[in-house]
DNA sequence: TCAAAAACATACTCATTAGTCTGTTTTCAG
DNA sequence: CTGAAAACAGACTAATGAGTATGTTTTTGA
């Protein structure tokens, strides 16, 4: 789904993020990335055809980290809150990892509808989403199995999984990578979410127990 | 803390609101508002001295509306999870019922520092986070309390209360008042987060039962 | 009833910034 | 080696939008 990307895009791309990220995407501009470079807009703007599509390069990035970090560790054989938690411990530790990438993604999640969207970059936009809801779908398959199986509470499939992806992004929110990552820390935010994450989840009622 | 707001005003900041939450706070031109308003940047500029201090008026106006709806039902008398719940099955409430105010609040959480920042926006940018940090803190000291209770799950309190907080505003990212709100929706998304938002915290293993 | 202040409208200025165009350097296949 | 294409730099254009300055209307208090 996504074309190979060559040493300096993929420099532009991080570049690109952390500026979106320190500025907000809509006010960083490309000079200022390109500052943040060392380079001129003519590095970028002759890999990248618009602002329009170098954001939504960062984007559909974003979405392919956590993808491939969660496929990695899906095993359809375990049960769902197994596999629910090891998916969940997976997709904390890669946002954690790529956190420039992540925060641009909520920066643009609502409904916020670019003002000059030409055909292309709204096209661009839409495959983005399409990356989004193909991630989001890993976890709402598991959890509707695991509503079937008895052992995730039934509420409204939505709401549940929007809530559940939102606890597990909640570090983009406040994590600063720049005052001091400790391993230790780390550890404790993926093992916390981690579980907060599948007691929301966890039927409560009937609780069938198999031992 | 918050000055009383005449009529005119009011119908700005909803204005405002409107079209930083359709369009970005940043994308969102002065002009955009007072079309929407049926008028032209005299009259805004009249109100108020920026485009920064407009929104900054909006995010006030947002943490405002949670933290009175909150405070009406804080009984302390109760146990923390009660308590927290009833809090929570508020704050959602309110969340759904001003939307518009609580999208932009969103699309302005992270470190995102502005550019040009003047002395002046800058105080109101803390006089924000100020309002903000009050209302979780809220939630913080409740589920302090739970812990200490021995009801909620001893975690990392940053990290658990940025959960629950991002659980109770989920709906900003997905929620579409104007595609159908019915009153049976609503009250099913109040009650599963609710509900989620509780599970998230309650503790697991020893349970002290107190029947 | 009548100033004066509040509440707007309208026409500007000026800075920022996305995108372009042309030139220069580097890379690399043959 | 060489020439052509790729990978940039740097100057320029054009449009957008924040803020201002000066009107005009409406309200209001005495």
């Amino acid at each position: 789904m996504l074309e190979k990307i060559s040493a300096s895009k993929s420099e532009i791309l991080d570049a690109a993020a952390h500026c979106f990220m320190t500025l907000g995407a809509e006010a960083a501009s490309i000079d200022d990335i390109a500052h943040h470079l060392g380079s001129t807009k003519g590095r970028i703007y002759h890999h990248f055809p618009s602002k329009g599509a170098l954001l939504s390069a960062v984007q559909l990035r974003a979405a392919d980290f956590t993808n491939r970090a969660v496929e990695a560790v899906i095993d359809s054989s375990r049960p769902a809150l197994e596999n629910l938690e090891e998916m969940s411990r997976s997709h904390v530790r890669e946002v954690l990892a790529s956190l420039p990438y992540h925060r641009v993604i909520l920066q643009t999640y609502p409904g916020t509808r670019v003002k000059a969207a030409t055909e292309v970059e709204h096209a661009l936009q839409s495959e983005v989403r399409k990356g989004q809801r193909a991630h989001e779908m890993l976890f709402h398959d598991e959890v509707a199995r695991g509503i079937a199986e008895g052992s995730i509470e039934n509420r409204n499939l939505t709401v549940a999984v929007a809530g559940l992806m939102l606890i597990l992004n909640s570090p983009v929110f406040w994590f600063r990578p720049e005052r001091g990552a400790s391993q230790d820390f780390i550890d404790t935010i993926v093992r916390d979410l981690t579980s907060m994450a599948m007691a929301s989840l966890r039927s409560t009622a009937p609780a069938p127990q198999p031992e």
